[in-house]
RNA sequence: GGCGGCGUGGCCGAGUGGUUAGGCAGGGGCCUGCAAAGCCCCGUACUCCGGUUCGAAUCCGGACGCCGCCUCCA
């Protein structure tokens, strides 16, 4: 498996620490609103590697975290009269229904930043020690100046950040790319009492007490949106080189989700909500989207695009329904296969190939869909082989998070009805019958299709 | 200002120095009572200008346009 890595700026071979098993820390959201369609993007995308990593047989450990202490969350309790925890609760909550809707498999360890405070009191205290801590007024500061190679992941010398730094009001940091590693608490908000001063975490802290206690010292992977590499990523690393603890061997960066040609952000205020989305889209749409483009890209996420993606879907399911695949992914992973039938093993060799050259989804994903004219041509000439290759494309979609869904639901008993009615009238050929319950299925909103075992119907 | 990235056919979106990406939409055909689904065929694209080359959308230089990071952000 290779991978771009952000600081090295090349695809590299993964080359995890221990053979066989890979360590991913992936930077979660804060908790203080709904989830946006970025945040669908992440965690489908590191989803995805995760799963395909597991289906190329490795063991994977996945950590994300949950960031339920931070000034947003503060902010909001305030407006709303409750509490902060109640707030990230609440938004947790969303967080994770969102998750399981999207099909996105639940962290191996998903820890929250307050459960971390007292590891976060050591470490801030260590690095007070030493030197490349400092209290002001209002917090305690990391001094970037420590960090010889301060920089890496934003590809530029501190000299540059700083001459490009905005001006910042605070004249007191002995740098403006100073951050707070600890923020004193003001009257009413949480704090946690430590040596140096009761108040709480700065955001940069969490990650890296987080990452090195749940996955340990040079730890394979950790990933974010790109917008994390500088500053976030950067000052969790320039915390750990502070210690002298060995960090993430490899930095990998997913591209925005765009909207009108522009980052779609909060702070822009041009989102959509994933939950909207969820709510008016098939999940697997957006999964589709999201591997139809290549991770590191931008993506444009829109009523155009979706309605693409799900036909595109609708064009799988077919597929399942001609073969009754069965579902594969979705709560589960799909393991890997020890042994494939001769007639798709180059095939399959393909796919691999495209998917371990840093995650090459988009053109993987062509390839499966070669695959599925590929598995009806066959059928269509009556060759047994057509199985087999259906076969293939469930499970290397289902590798991926996707699945082909071609299970027909229970019918409602006056749709039930319909159909065997219009079964009746195609028996005695009264095409006209037919015709008009089938206008009438569809206006109900079904789509409905002749089969050598009668009238299908399926919802739109 | 510093740094990074991108400009592909109607839309989305890969890729390679010379031979079909793929999906969606559209056109034609097969199949079907008619459809649907499926299959076959079709568009001959790569911002512009130079250069290298037998040959460049793919390499080099320049121009133009767009985006991102340098501030909370996935």
């Amino acid at each position: 498996m290779r991978l771009f890595d952000t600081a090295a700026q090349e695809v590299l071979d993964l080359r995890p620490r221990h053979p066989g098993e890979v360590s991913i820390y992936v930077c979660g959201p804060t908790v203080y609103d709904v989830p946006h369609v970025g945040h669908g993007r992440f965690t489908l995308v590191w989803d995805v590697l995760r799963r395909w990593l597991h289906f190329r047989g490795f063991n994977v450990r996945f950590v994300s975290n949950i960031t339920d202490v931070d000034d947003k969350i503060i902010q909001r309790a305030e407006r709303e009269g409750v509490s902060e925890s109640a707030v990230a609760t609440r938004f947790e909550e969303v967080w994770w229904s969102s998750m399981a809707q999207l099909g996105v498999l639940r962290p191996s360890v998903a820890p929250r930043a307050t459960e971390w405070i007292d590891s976060m009191i050591e470490l801030i205290e260590t690095l007070m020690a030493r030197g490349v801590a400092y209290p002001l007024g209002d917090g305690i500061y990391f001094d970037v100046s420590a960090v010889a190679d301060y920089g890496l992941l934003a590809l530029q010398p501190l000299e540059s950040l700083r001459a490009g730094a905005r001006v910042d009001a605070r004249r007191d940091k002995r740098s403006p790319l100073d951050f707070a590693l600890w923020k004193f608490a003001k009257p009413g908000e949480p704090q946690w009492t430590a040596s140096f001063g009761a108040g709480r975490p700065g955001w940069h802290t969490e990650c890296v007490v987080m990452s090195l206690g749940l996955l340990g010292e040079g730890f394979d992977l950790h990933c974010g949106g790109l917008d994390l590499a500088f500053p976030h990523h950067e000052n969790e690393r320039a915390q750990a080189v502070a210690l002298g603890r060995p960090f993430a061997r490899r930095w990998a960066h997913n591209g925005f989700v765009m909207s009108g040609g522009e980052k779609m952000s909060k702070s822009l205020g041009n989102f959509t909500s994933l939950t909207d989305l969820l709510e008016r889209t098939d999940p697997r749409a957006y999964r589709l989207l999201v591997i139809r483009s290549h991770y590191r890209s931008p993506l444009d996420v829109n009523t155009e695009t979706i309605a693409d993606a799900e036909r595109s879907v609708a064009r799988l399911d077919a597929l399942a329904r001609r073969f009754l695949l069965p579902r594969l992914a979705g709560d589960g992973v799909v393991d890997p296969v020890a042994a494939w039938a001769p007639e798709v093993e180059n095939f399959v060799q393909e796919v691999t190939r495209l998917l371990d050259d840093d995650l090459n989804t988009p053109a993987a994903v062509a390839a499966l869909f070669d695959g599925v004219a590929t598995a009806n041509s066959l059928a269509d000439q009556g060759d047994s082989s057509a199985e087999t290759w259906a076969h293939a494309v469930a499970t290397l979609f289902g590798a991926l998070g996707l699945s082909l869904v071609g299970d027909e639901e229970p019918l409602p008993s006056e749709v039930a009805d319909l159909v065997v009615r219009r079964d009746e009238a195609r028996a005695r050929r009264d095409w006209s019958e037919a015709d008009r319950i089938r206008s009438e299925l569809e206006s109900r909103g079904w789509i409905v299709e002749d089969s050598s075992q009668g009238t299908k119907v399926r919802r739109r």
